[in-house]
DNA sequence: ACATCAAGATTGTTGAACAATATTTATTGT
DNA sequence: ACAATAAATATTGTTCAACAATCTTGATGT
């Protein structure tokens, strides 16, 4: 990679808007289903239909919007089988990570610095920034596979995984036991025990999977 | 820009283009590195180029294309490090697949069609179908996880994959060593020896992985 | 309440235009 | 002849206005 991100301020229109709408829909900004108009859209942003049908296009193809022809652009809204998928998809990729982990790998390091932050986070009652950690937590697991094209693949599900966030009202005890977890987890690698790491990567999932899915299902009970 | 007669295609101009240029890119059509006017395509395909920008759009997001800000679209040129990291990706998500096997799925029985469809294929010597035969049986494979995502997923790998034999010349003997490994493979699934059937996995992915770095190291010297 | 059908609105696609950036060509200095 | 530089040209990035195709709405009639 010769591009390194920090100073080129010169990106494109659709990049730049991509980004913008994308951080949006993360944080819960619109109402799952909500239908997008690219009319309204297009002037909201101060920019033409033409360019905003190629940043529909991009969030698209990402799982972040569904388009439907002649229909338009909606905002995606992930039901209980897309997360029993997403989750599926976690334990597939997370589960290699793990089996990948070599000691002393940057990564490793990396999560530990999130735990930690976490951790402080917690002590601040600032359940917002401990969710995000947590993602970035295992986004950096991830990392642990030195592949570029599995972190992007996880990213993107990582992402639906915080519009169905975005679906829910109170994120706080979601997150909450996780932190201990995460270190256990951290504890078993750093010991290249990875079986022992395995099962606490699937106590993990399954248990975020089922808080998850009890959450969305309470909500639209 | 006569119209094909057929059924009513009720796809949108962007799917259809971009399903063509796709197809066009994954049976080696273009050179890698080749770069794609917009003039010159959308005249080509009788489209626009607003419409044209669309699709490649879509098909950057798949990896397809590589788009270089101001300077437009140019056909993915995969090297040794993108083959690499296309086989770690393959190797989480397949292992992951035979570990998610339960006897009696229909992937199952679809592979073992397409294994058989491949001795077929070699015994009338059309080592274009066998290839094509082969990516099909770990694409099934994949379902077995029955994740619409993971699916997703690994086919933008396997549609990259395609790419790099693109490049090369005769792939014929890329192939033909692992008819008889699929099988044993199966064998191995089958009769639920997961250990088993992981190990051939293995085997059958580092030996795939270095036939292609070699012939593609011997494509540039 | 129900189906029908005509506006009205929205998406899908096009062609032309223009500014910003790349690429090529011509020019200059040594 | 050669490298550096400037002018000319081509290409991409983006917008706008238009129109056909499709969807949505609301009025109408039964």
């Amino acid at each position: 990679m010769t591009n390194k991100p920090g100073q080129d301020d010169e990106q494109s229109l659709v990049a730049k808007i991509s980004a913008d709408i994308r951080r949006l829909l993360i944080s819960g900004e619109f109402k799952p289903g909500e239908k997008l108009s690219e009319q309204q859209m297009a002037s909201q942003f101060g920019i033409s239909r033409n360019t905003l049908r190629e940043v529909f296009r991009l969030l698209s193809s990402q799982g972040l919007l569904t388009h439907i022809p002649n229909r338009g652009a909606f905002v995606a809204a992930p039901d209980e089988a897309d997360v029993i998928d997403i989750y599926r998809v976690r334990s597939v990729i997370q589960k290699g990570a793990v089996q990948a982990a070599s000691p002393g790998h940057p990564a490793l390091a990396r999560m530990w610095a999130l735990a930690a932050e976490a951790e402080t986070a917690r002590a601040d009652d600032d359940w917002r920034r401990v969710g995000t950690l947590n993602m970035e937590f295992h986004r950096a697991m991830v990392e642990l596979c030195d592949s570029p094209r599995l972190s992007a693949g996880f990213d993107l599900v990582l992402a639906e995984l915080r519009l169905v966030f975005g679906q829910l009202e109170d994120t706080s005890h979601l997150h909450e036991p996780y932190i201990a977890l995460n270190v256990t987890l951290l504890e078993h690698m750093e010991r290249g025990d990875t079986v022992a790491a395995l099962a606490a990567l699937d106590a993990y999932l399954v248990k975020s999977e089922r808080s998850v899915l009890a959450a969305l299902q309470r909500r639209r009970g």
